[in-house]
DNA sequence: AAGACGAAAGTGGTTGA
DNA sequence: TCAACAACTTTCGTCTT
């Protein structure tokens, strides 16, 4: 924490005492769970620091090694001036010699297509995740995923873009970060039912199977954007794990049952939203919210609650 | 007038032959 | 590879608040 976080106060009950969940871009109030800044960047250190003396040792190691960089950012650079260390003029000799071998490490170091499409790659993964405000350890295991899927060959025939879109919603699958492919897509000039198609293909060969989206994940960040108290949010996710007990959730869409979810919980507690608030932020339609509330009403016998 | 409801037709993806 | 199928969407008319 540092000493502007503590400045900040939740809008809903005044509390002073914030939380940073970095797994989810959030922040929020630990009294009454509400998300106050979402899709914040990480601006943190990469390590923890436990005193003073860490933070000197800590800022004088560089950046940490990142597989968001295209060679890991380990490259050595060399200067274009054409000075040595102390500041004069180099020999003509020795700056025919400096500029051979820079040229030579312009081309070693994005030397063949490969590396140079994993540049591209990596600064287009970046720029989306940072439009949708992912951590940082989401970037890395999407950047992760598109390597291996360029070391498998999986990107013949399909464009970067497409591979890199995919990678990050793996990644937001494999952090159990609630994310839709519309979202994804709006960044992206991909689209949804192509970003699908390149997940599906990725995770199938990557061997990465994911069970299916947990609706009782989408429910803090649908409840947030809806402005709704943790009180619905609780009664949500109760609805939700009563349904799945009773095996009512199988095969149906998270975000569908989640919506629903949250609608007949915002009726009960008396904080009523439209179908159609809802259905914006769960990218659901209205009809599909009514079949799915509809359902969980007669088989919850919600009646009693 | 806005929201909720539901019928009907259409879409894209999965599955099984 | 194709057809059947469930989930979901779109559209639109009607009822309710």
């Amino acid at each position: 924490m540092t000493k502007k976080d503590q400045k900040i106060r939740c809008p809903e009950c005044g509390e002073v005492e914030l939380i940073r969940d970095y797994e989810r871009a959030e922040l929020i109030c630990t009294n009454c769970g509400l998300v106050i800044k979402e899709k914040m960047m990480d601006f943190g250190p990469e390590w923890r620091i436990f005193d003073k003396e860490q933070t000197k040792e800590r800022v004088r190691v560089g950046a940490p090694a990142t597989y968001t960089i295209h060679d890991k950012g380990l490259t050595t650079v060399i200067g274009w001036k054409d000075k040595d260390i102390y500041g004069r003029n180099l020999p003509p000799i020795r700056r025919a010699q400096i500029y051979r071998l820079r040229k030579l490490q312009r081309r070693l170091s994005v030397s063949d297509v490969i590396e140079r499409n994993l540049v591209f790659a990596l600064s287009e993964l970046n720029r989306m995740a940072s439009h949708l405000g992912l951590p940082k350890n989401v970037k890395e295991s999407a950047a992760v995923i598109y390597r291996k899927a360029v070391e498998l060959n999986l990107i013949k025939g399909r464009s970067i873009e497409e591979v890199t879109a995919a990678a990050i919603y793996a990644a937001c699958r494999q952090c159990k970060i609630p994310i839709t492919l519309d979202e994804i897509s709006e960044v992206s000039r991909i689209e949804k039912k192509n970003l699908g198609r390149n997940y599906r293909f990725l995770a199938k060969k990557l061997h990465m199977l994911f069970p299916p989206a947990n609706p009782i994940d989408y429910v803090p960040k649908f409840a947030s954007e809806l402005g709704l108290s943790s009180k619905v949010q609780n009664m949500a996710i109760s609805i939700i794990k009563q349904a799945s007990a009773k095996g009512i959730t199988f095969g149906k869409g998270p975000k569908s049952i989640a919506a629903a979810a949250i609608y007949i919980a915002g009726m009960l507690m008396e904080e009523r939203r439209t179908q159609k608030q809802i259905a914006e932020v769960a990218r659901v339609t209205e009809v599909t919210i009514r079949n799915r509330y509809k359902e969980l009403v007669e088989k919850l016998d919600l009646k009693t609650l």
